[in-house]
DNA sequence: CAGTGGTCTAGACCACGTC
DNA sequence: ACGTGGTCTAGACCACTGG
């Protein structure tokens, strides 16, 4: 049939249509319309709504989901990803006994402040040298045992009013809490990590003496558009623990 | 159209057509059909060859493509991926200096031995205990300083008569040696990271204090159905460098 | 059973590379 | 001009989920 019916939706030439309907999906699901979690209409739906055909719905629709971002099953629908869901429990937390067991840790404040960012945070968040920020340091524990010290910097234009007893009410997840809470979502994630020396700070928490080898990541967390959320760093026991690296494709 | 004509190539019931376009493609690869950096068939031609509709085809070569067996470029063709291209350079390698600079190390093999494998890297590499080995150590330089040793052991059943002369020769990397002199295809990494203590021959090969921390990254590559054919035991000095880790993505 | 996503077809035109 | 991959259409049947 060729170029067929003209399509509803404009697109700049150039602009594949699935492109601009991945967009758009987006966007609906950014100002609320499809909530994290929800079903977005069915894909015959999304062609009547966008005029254009099933293929380029399930191209868009395809790519999304292979990015995290929606979820299909069969028979049921196609839902907004949400971090309140077993699937992402292990997504962002890649720390596991040397064995290979795997356990969900048990998270403990021990700093709150309001604070500014120094350069460094400033040019990671992207944002103005000095803008506000909301610091706080996690204690997690494995089997009991602490394992892992978690420093997180977070603009506060993004989440404002976020306070420390939020914190302390034990979210299931941290990127749970900024989605629910604050509209924000975790997509991607970016790390960099080296081997470094405990202070004493860190030693203490983590009861191990001071020099002893520690795993540092750091971590920014993406949201749409590559918009960087959040920065963290983690600081990692591996005595009897490992960091799982996510599997490298060779493209 | 529905169902239209019978299809040339016979699947199980419940296997996709593409799927099984997949695994002929692959097999005509590993068979050497097509060699790595070569062009496989037009998509029409692969219509033809397997009876099936060019969108089936375009699903399997669109998967192919997303994992990095096989690249598309627009107007030229679709062609085998090759660990001797550019694009591979660092695909594999993630030491890049604080600052961000990347470059490509200059390799010295330091050590070369005919082994057996112990329990753990028997495991890992998925053969019988005690099972013949190459092992070998390679000490990388950035900017005319050591910055990672590189401890590496192949099964010898998968790599017969790899000599030691034949790694002085400074391959490129050593993936695509091991692409182009055994037909031995990389596809993808597993890696576990942890912080350890430098011991005294590492510490003497990177010119740095004997329980200095070290990160050391545990690498399993693989291959074709997620075969593994070589473990390594990285060892990088992060004092001024980076290890970089693979975007995470939600799924 | 109706509705969803999953697979598949047989075409068309477009954008790009090469000759 | 020609052949390649890239996009898009308008359908069809299949497999799964839920009431």
């Amino acid at each position: 049939m060729g170029v067929g019916m003209k399509s509803i939706i404009q697109v700049s030439p150039g602009v594949p249509l699935y492109r601009e309907v991945k967009r758009r999906i987006t966007e609906s699901v950014r100002h609320g319309e499809w909530p994290p979690g929800g079903a977005i209409p069915s894909e015959s739906k999304l062609c009547e709504r966008f005029g254009v055909s099933m293929g380029t719905i399930r191209k868009a629709v395809d790519e999304l989901s292979a990015e995290g971002f929606l979820i299909r099953q069969q028979g049921r629908g196609t839902f907004v990803a949400s971090h309140n869901q077993d699937r992402y429990l292990f997504a962002f937390f890649h720390v596991a006994r040397q064995d290979g067991y795997k356990e969900y840790p048990k998270v403990d404040l021990v700093e709150f402040e309001k604070t500014r960012g120094d350069t460094t945070a400033a040019a990671m968040l992207r944002t103005e040298p000095g803008a506000r920020m909301v610091r706080f340091v996690n204690k997690l524990e494995l089997s009991g045992a602490p394992v892992v010290i978690d420093e997180i910097l977070l603009p506060e234009s993004l989440f404002p009013r976020l306070t420390e007893k939020r914190l302390r009410d034990r979210p299931a997840t941290l990127y749970q809490l900024y989605q629910e809470d604050f509209r924000v979502t975790v997509i991607r994630t970016e790390e960099r990590l080296r081997a470094i020396k405990a202070d004493a700070f860190k030693a203490r928490l983590l009861g191990m003496k001071v020099g002893e080898p520690l795993l540092q990541v750091i971590r920014v967390a993406l949201s749409f558009k590559d918009q960087p959320v959040e920065l963290r760093y983690s600081y990692v026991d591996t005595r009897r623990h490992e960091y799982y690296s996510a599997p490298m494709a060779a493209s």
